[in-house]
DNA sequence: AATCCTTTCAACCGCTCGACT
DNA sequence: AAGTCGAGCGGTTGAAAGGAT
């Protein structure tokens, strides 16, 4: 017998999130920012329980969440990271900050596995030493030792940060290097490009990027939001009797944005990046206050350490995300490793395509703070 | 048109971890 | 050191939507 489900308490709501409770919940969360999570139901009267304001939250209403079908690009960093990390999706998703590690794992078990065993059973029809899983993500079976894990990791984070260094050389544009001997090496090439998140996904800017995959047909989540909210304003007109003075003025505020937004739209979109600084660099293309008291949220601690922290300025990544990724750490990756052959082309593949233009985009003085 | 099957994804559950006392 | 509690993570579930028959 464990503890009770803390949404069994008091007669607590379950299932879907209605916009009313969205748009509580939003208007809390801007005015005392996220975190703290315990009082957000007594002080916002929600009959939800903490937890659940906070994955609605973190999953769905946070900004800078990227909605939609994933890009290819986006789907081979998670092979690759899966593939490095396992089935650690929070951290799987700190590199793709745009994504939550909710959608980074239903992706993963309703197209990435599937698409996986089906290239693999097309690969070798004869090594089936695995599991009858192919390679599913709950696949690797065989044992390792923890100080074999360990040393394995130090190794990892070492020739990671060698390739790094390399790759951002000015003298060495090419930071797919063709030295590759083993699966090893070429495991940590093939990851060099997603380094570059921060970039990538500012290059997803249409004034600066070349990629032909970003004609985004994401939603940032303010598009959610403004959606959501414009089907609820024609349903429910009748605001003030579900909320306080202060949700009243959110909940115009966000009628404000959402017809305001109906503009702005095509430039976020343009973008195709929804970071949590979105709102306030929305706010300023934006004249509307509305928009800018309602997105432009004060990051709280728990705020800064879930979004991403890319200067859309310069359009790096910071030191600390790089020395993030570094510093991550892992636990020892006993399941959901992929054997990594032709796979690991595929990917090289990709990245080598990527790999020099990202290079090319990242500044070398913000390059040479990485170190 | 009706039924069944499959897929998708938001939400929940149970567990672990770390901070605090 | 031990206990408590909140936050976060990964696995799982189930309703809804879409497709096949």
């Amino acid at each position: 017998m464990g503890r009770p489900p803390c949404c069994d308490k008091l007669g607590m709501k379950k299932g879907p999130w209605t916009p009313e409770e969205d748009i509580i919940l939003v208007s809390y969360i801007q005015e005392r920012g996220a975190g703290n999570w315990r009082s957000v139901p007594t002080n916002t009267g929600l009959l939800r329980c903490s937890k659940s304001c906070r994955l609605r939250w973190t999953n769905y209403l946070r900004p800078g969440i990227k909605r939609g079908n994933f890009t290819d690009h986006e789907e081979k960093m998670i092979i690759h990271l899966q593939a490095l990390l396992g089935n650690r999706w929070a951290a799987i998703a700190s590199y793709l900050p745009q994504r939550t590690d909710n959608d980074i794992k239903n992706y993963w078990n309703t197209h990435l596995k599937k698409k996986l065993k089906k290239l693999q059973t097309g690969l070798d029809g004869h090594d089936h030493h695995n599991d009858q899983d192919g390679f599913s993500g709950d696949s690797l079976d065989q044992p390792i030792s923890k100080g074999q894990w360990e040393r394995r990791l130090q190794t990892d984070i070492h020739m990671a940060k060698q390739a790094l260094s390399e790759a951002l050389s000015i003298n060495k544009p090419s930071i797919i290097s063709t030295s590759a001997t083993t699966s090893h090496d070429l495991h940590l090439q093939a990851l060099k490009p997603s380094i570059n998140i921060g970039n990538y996904n500012i290059n997803d800017n249409p004034i600066t990027s070349t990629r032909p995959h970003q004609a985004s047909t994401y939603a940032s989540n303010t598009d959610n939001i403004a959606k959501l909210l414009e089907n609820w304003m024609k349903n429910s007109p009748k605001v003030s009797t579900h909320q306080t003075n202060a949700d009243q003025t959110n909940a115009d505020q966000i009628n404000s944005f959402n017809n305001n937004n109906k503009g702005g739209t095509t430039t976020n979109r343009g973008c195709s990046m929804s970071t949590s600084s979105e709102g306030a660099h929305s706010a300023a293309t934006m004249p509307d206050q509305a928009f800018d008291s309602l997105f432009s949220f004060n990051s709280s601690p728990s705020d800064v350490s879930q979004s991403m922290s890319v200067d859309e300025n310069n359009a790096n990544f910071t030191a600390d995300q790089t020395s993030c990724l570094f510093q991550d750490e892992s636990k020892p990756n006993l399941e959901g490793q992929v054997p990594l052959t032709l796979l690991e082309k595929w990917l090289c593949d990709d990245a080598a395509l990527h790999a020099h233009e990202d290079l090319m985009n990242m500044s070398f003085e913000n390059g040479a703070d990485l170190f």
